[in-house]
DNA sequence: TCCAAGTCAATATG
DNA sequence: CATATTGACTTGGA
């Protein structure tokens, strides 16, 4: 089925109904129950359309999407993992014939859904299938059908398999390899698959800490440095800062809708992602690096900012020693700015023995110089921000963070303001504006990893903002 | 061209 | 087995 089988049988129930989204009323919900918002009560009563061919007729999934009011993306969510674990239904069914997914998209959007105002139409997409599953009665009846037969089928060819054996890529020899470990054998065509090693993660991890963009020379250096191919240095970019903007956008969700209520446990918690770590400075004034993290979840992790918003024409930027290894460059015509990668020099301190460095790949060449790049204990980063109010200084820990708000300001700004809602109520986002900043008024809280994050990604949002600097819609940010 | 948003699909993990 | 993570690819916009 390479392509969509997507049922599509009752696509389109009244549109009413998508709209019935149960609109997250504020309800602090009470005890235990995490707000139940409406099951479907079916509420249906007169929904004309009855509409039972799919034929076309009606709007396709993309028209519904673009008539859809606003949804609660986490609620959404929230109720189909609820469904779906309550019926032993698994993602990839789910995802293959109800979203049109596979799983491991299925598993992120579940995990991390962007609030709506902040996807696209085509991000839309999956959110209106689900609430549209979610209003269809048999929704779990049919999924169940799927997976008997699916399993019917399997069961099925099992047994035709009679000896059948794989008929297919064997191709050289009856090679069996038994065990030589080594997993070479595949078509060279395949690609491996880039894994990055911890100490690969961390390095680019410092250097999007001091530029979230970084120049393609940068991005040579860094590919250099690390011995990886620039292709995967400028994806890593990529994901990471999309990454680490998706995780901002969760923190913002779940502050904004249970904001602290009822203390006890609260069923949800389990989805606890960011680890609300609690600031293990204490007496050791030197901030210094994180621990190896022993094991720490995710990318979100120590993530400082400095900003250094490519300030053009200051030649003061980071002239960091890069490691002695780093043969190349010295011919660079242009000021040259060589980046530090430090890594933390693992010795003492407790760390996990296992200090796996898969360090394959290398292409054909391959003359992987193992851990060559390890570091020279350099100091903090010094280099301030020079832009503005982000002046959140590595060096004093504290660093009274009062460019919180305004970050948090020019965050929902540039989201691309849906205006093609049907005309009812379009001030959604507004509200959304509003309730974030609340939840965002707790100060105090001692999270540390939002705090860094957010502080993280000041930068990102600064280029952005300068580069759309001039001309940009009548969006007003105050500061 | 670069970027962001969505995804895929391989592979980690549980 | 299922779910979670993540490098790479695809689209669509400037």
């Amino acid at each position: 089925a390479p392509e969509s089988p997507m049922s599509s049988s009752e696509s389109v129930k009244s549109l009413t109904e998508l709209v019935q989204q149960p609109c997250p009323a504020i309800e602090t919900s009470k005890d235990g129950k995490p707000q139940e918002s409406s099951e479907p009560p079916v509420s249906e009563s007169q929904s004309t359309t009855p509409l039972p061919l799919s034929g076309h007729s009606a709007l396709s999934i993309q028209e519904l999407v673009a008539v859809s009011p606003e949804l609660d993306t986490y609620g959404i969510t929230k109720r189909v993992k609820e469904v779906l674990t309550d019926n032993n239904l698994g993602q990839r069914l789910f995802g293959e014939t109800i979203l049109g997914l596979t799983q491991g998209s299925v598993s992120d959007l579940l995990a991390r859904p962007k609030p709506w105002h902040k996807l696209s139409l085509k991000g839309r997409e999956p959110f209106v299938r689900m609430q549209l599953w979610l209003n269809d009665p048999n929704n779990v009846e049919k999924l169940m059908d799927m997976k008997r037969m699916e399993k019917k089928a399997y069961m099925k060819r099992r047994h035709s398999s009679v000896s059948d054996s794989q008929p297919c890529e064997p191709s050289s020899a009856g090679i069996d390899y038994s065990q030589g470990a080594s997993p070479q054998p595949q078509h060279q065509l395949k690609k491996p698959r880039v894994v990055l090693a911890p100490e690969e993660k961390e390095a680019l991890k410092r250097a999007y800490q001091q530029k979230p963009y970084p120049s393609p020379k940068t991005i040579e250096e860094l590919a250099t440095q690390l011995n990886l191919k620039t292709s995967t240095v400028i994806n890593w970019f990529h994901n990471y800062r999309s990454r680490i903007r998706r995780e901002l956008f969760i923190e913002e969700i779940q502050a904004g809708s249970q904001s602290q209520a009822g203390s006890s446990d609260s069923p949800s918690a389990r989805s606890s992602r960011a680890v609300h770590s609690s600031e293990g400075d204490s007496c050791d004034g030197v901030d210094t690096e994180g621990p190896p993290e022993g094991k720490q979840s995710g990318l979100e992790a120590d993530e400082y900012s400095n900003a250094t918003t490519k300030s053009q024409g200051g030649q003061a930027e980071s002239a960091f020693e890069a490691g002695e290894e780093v043969p190349q460059d010295a011919r660079s015509s242009e000021k040259t700015e060589s980046f530090h990668l430090g890594m933390e020099s693992l010795e003492d301190t407790d760390d996990e023995g296992r200090l796996k460095a898969p360090r394959q790949s290398s292409p054909p060449g391959s003359q992987s110089s193992g851990e060559t790049l390890e570091t020279m204990p350099n100091s903090a980063t010094e280099e301030d921000a020079s832009t503005s109010a982000a002046s959140t200084s590595v060096l004093t820990g504290e660093s009274s963070f009062k460019s919180k708000e305004s970050s948090e300001k020019m965050l929902s700004v540039p989201s691309t303001s849906s205006t093609l809602a049907a005309g009812s109520q379009k001030a959604n986002s507004i509200q959304s504006l509003f309730s974030f900043s609340e939840a965002a008024s707790s100060k105090n809280t001692r999270d540390n990893t939002l705090r860094k994050k957010k502080a993280a990604n000041l930068n990102n949002i600064i280029h952005r903002l300068e580069k759309a600097a001039s001309r940009e819609e009548p969006v007003e940010w105050e500061f």
